[in-house]
DNA sequence: GATTAGCACTCATGCAAAGAGAGTGCTAAC
DNA sequence: GTTAGCACTCTCTTTGCATGAGTGCTAATC
C-alpha cells in the first residue's frame, strides 16, 4: 500500500492532535478539523489503511486511533517543519546561560534546568568526559598541622581540589618541593594514564629517595589517585523530574513510579548516555533499548568544551511530545554551549 | 479522665499494630492480639475512652482505630522503649562512614545515603553553616592566558575555588603579589564580614594603588566576593525520595505528587531545618508548622564539625513510623559524624 | 472506482443497587 | 466492671444497565 499525500495529512493531523490533547482521536472530529471535504467514513477507511500499515493504534475497538512509534519517527524524519527558535527566547536563553559564565559545570546544570523549564519534560545534561586531559600542574598546599590540600590543574582549566588528612604531620619547604616535583614528573600526561601503577611507582619511589618522605607517601599517594579517578568522572545533572506528574500518560501510580525509579539510578542513564552517538539523536519508544524507556523518547545533542570534550544535553519524555520545539531548543542550547566553551584566547595581556 | 495502666498497654498495642500493617485496627483482633483477658467489648470501651481523649480517631464509623498525633506524641515521649543499635549495625555504619574519610562533603552525603537505605524513607543531611568562619589564605594561581584559579582556605580547612575568566590577560608576578595582599589584608577575617562594603573598598584601592592593577580588579573584585558567599551557603542532600512510592500512605498519586514536589524546594526545606533547635527534635504531624508537611513527621538531630559547625541529618516520612528505630539511628549518626569530624590535633610532626 | 450514508456492533465509563464484611455503640445481663 | 448480643453504619466489591463515542461493513451514490 502506499502512503498517498491524503493518507499523509491525516496522519499529520492525528499526531497534530493527540500531541496537543493525549486523547485518541476519532474519524467524525478529524473530519471537521481537517476541512479537506471528505466524510469521516472516507477518513476511516484510510485510519484502517494506516493503522494496517502500522502507522496508527487503537486502544480498543470503539475508541479513536493513536499514532505509533513509527509515525512519530516518520514525522521526525519527514513530516516535521523545523522553525527556528523565535529571537526574543534565543536571548533570554543566551542571557542565563551566561549568569554563571565561569562556572563550567553550573552553566551545564543550567541549561538542564532552563531545558526542562520550557520543555514541562524531564531535562539532563552530562558534563564532558575529559579523557586525554593533559595535566598542567600539581599543588600541595598547607592547610593545618595534619592537613593539606592537593590542587590539580589540566591544560583544559579544569581544576580539583581535595583535602588530605595526613595521619602525620609534614614539613612545608618539603610541599613545596614536592609540588614541584610532581608538576615536573606528571605535565603533560593524560589524566588517564598517571592511573598506570608503573608511572606511579617510579615517580613515588624518586621522590621517596630523594626527600626521605616515605611515610608523607603513603597517606598521600592513593588520595593523589583517587582524585585524578574523580577528574575523570563526568556528572550527571537532572532536573524537572516531578514533571511528569502533570503529564497525562503518568497519570497513573505504578508508571510514574517506575519512571522515577529509573531516573534515580543516574550510573545506569549515564551509561545509556555515553553510548549514543554525537549530534541531535532521537530515540522513539520501542527505539530504545533500555526495557524500561520503551514508552519514552529520548532527544540528545552534543556539545564541546573547548571545541574538543564531547558532553551531552537532552530531554526524556513520552513518546507524545513536541519534537519539533523540542529538537530546536536542544540543538540551540547545544550550539550554544559549544560557543560560551570556546576558549577565545584572541585577546592578550594589557594592564 | 485518666489514663489508667490498661489504656496505655491498648494505646501502646494499637501504635505498634499500626506502625506495622499500616491498616486500622478494630477491637476482635486487638483482644486476641493483647492477651490480658479482656473481651473485645470492653477493649471497646476503652478505645471510646482513648478516642476522647485524642489519642485516637476513626477514618469512618465502622473502621478501626488509628493513632492520633497526640498518640505518637505520647509514646515518643514516654512510651518507647530505647533500644541501641546492635553492634554488626554499628560497626557497618561506621565503615560505610568512614570510606570517604577525607571529604567532608561526601561523608555528610553518604550519612543521608544509609539512613535513607536503614530506614525506607526519605533523608536529609544539611552541611554545616560555617558562619563565623575566619579565612586563612588566598592564593590566585595561573591557568592560561585569560584564567586564573582563585583559591580560598579557611582555618577550618574548608577549601574552595574558582576559575575566573579574565576579560585582559594578566601578569603572573602580580598575581602572586596580589595573593599576598589579600591574603595580608583578609587573614584572620570572618567570611560574612568580608562582604561588608567598606572593607572591600579599602582592600581594593589599596591594590589597585599599589601595583597598577584596576583593569585586573574589575574582573576580579565580583568573582572574589560571590565565592566567598558560595562558601557561607550549606548544602542540602536528600536521598530516597521515590521510597515513598513504598509507603501505604502514599498509595495516592496526588499525595506522591505533593510530597515529591515540596521536597524539590531545597530553599524552603533549608529553611524548615534551619529553624529546628539542635539536639534530637522530633515534630509529628500537626505539630509541624508547614501546611504541607501536616501528614509527616520530621526527625533531625545535629552534628559538629570541629565541635563548632552546626549540620543537620534527619528524616522525613509519614506519622506511623518506627521512631524508637529511627531516633536511635540518626542519634548514632550524628554523634558518629561529630566525632569524625573532630580535629584530633594530638599526632604531631614526625618525619 | 472512490466516496458516503446508514446501521449494527463494541467497548469504556458512569451510576445505582445489592451483598458481604468489618467494626462500632448501646443495652441488658452477669 | 465486664461481657454477650444485636442493630446499625460504612466501605468495598460486584453486577447490571444505560450512555456515548467510535468503529467496520454494506449498499447506495457520485
Amino acid at each position: 500500500m502506499e502512503l498517498t499525500e491524503r493518507k499523509l495529512k491525516i496522519l499529520q493531523a492525528i499526531i497534530d492532535d493527540f500531541v496537543f490533547s493525549a486523547e485518541p482521536i476519532g474519524s467524525r472530529t478529524l473530519s471537521k478539523k481537517l476541512d479537506l471535504g471528505i466524510s469521516p467514513a472516507t477518513i476511516r477507511n484510510e485510519m484502517a489503511d494506516l493503522e494496517e500499515m502500522g502507522y496508527l493504534t487503537h486502544p480498543h475497538t470503539s475508541a479513536g486511533r493513536t499514532p505509533s512509534d513509527k509515525a512519530y519517527r516518520l514525522y521526525v524524519d519527514t513530516l516535521m517543519e523545523r522553525h527556528p527558535l523565535p529571537v526574543e527566547e534565543q536571548t533570554a536563553i543566551r542571557t542565563r546561560l551566561n549568569e554563571n559564565f565561569n562556572e563550567l559545570n553550573k552553566t551545564i546544570e543550567k541549561a538542564a534546568t532552563l531545558l526542562s523549564e520550557i520543555t514541562n519534560l524531564t531535562a539532563f545534561a552530562l558534563t564532558p568526559k575529559e579523557d586525554n586531559n593533559q595535566l598542567k600542574y600539581i599543588n600541595l598546599l598547607p592547610v593545618d598541622k595534619t592537613s593539606v590540600v592537593l590542587m590539580i590543574v589540566t591544560e583544559s582549566g579544569k581544576v580539583s581540589n581535595t583535602v588530605i588528612r595526613l595521619r602525620s604531620g609534614y614539613d612545608q619547604r618539603k610541599l613545596e618541593i614536592l609540588s614541584k616535583m610532581l608538576t615536573y614528573n606528571y605535565r603533560g600526561r593524560e589524566l588517564s594514564s598517571i592511573q598506570t601503577i608503573d608511572l606511579v611507582k617510579k615517580v613515588e619511589a624518586d621522590i621517596a629517595a630523594l626527600s626521605a618522605m616515605s611515610g608523607f607517601m603513603e597517606n598521600f599517594m592513593p588520595e593523589f589517585l583517587r582524585t585524578l579517578e574523580k577528574m575523570l568522572d563526568t556528572e550527571l545533572y537532572m532536573e524537572g523530574l516531578t514533571n511528569i506528574f502533570d503529564i497525562p500518560e503518568y497519570n497513573d501510580l505504578d508508571k510514574a513510579r517506575m519512571f522515577l525509579k529509573m531516573m534515580k539510578q543516574k550510573d545506569r542513564f549515564t551509561e545509556v548516555l555515553d553510548n549514543r552517538a554525537d549530534g541531535v539523536i532521537i530515540t522513539i519508544g520501542e527505539e530504545n533499548t533500555d526495557e524500561e524507556m520503551k514508552d519514552c523518547s529520548l532527544i540528545t545533542a552534543t556539545y564541546r568544551v573547548n571545541g574538543k570534550f564531547i558532553g551531552k544535553l537532552g530531554v526524556i519524555g513520552p513518546t507524545r511530545m513536541k519534537y519539533d520545539e523540542v529538537i530546536s531548543l536542544v540543538e540551540f542550547m547545544t550550539d550554544n554551549l559549544s560557543n560560551t566553551f570556546q576558549i577565545t584566547g584572541d585577546t592578550d595581556s594589557e594592564e
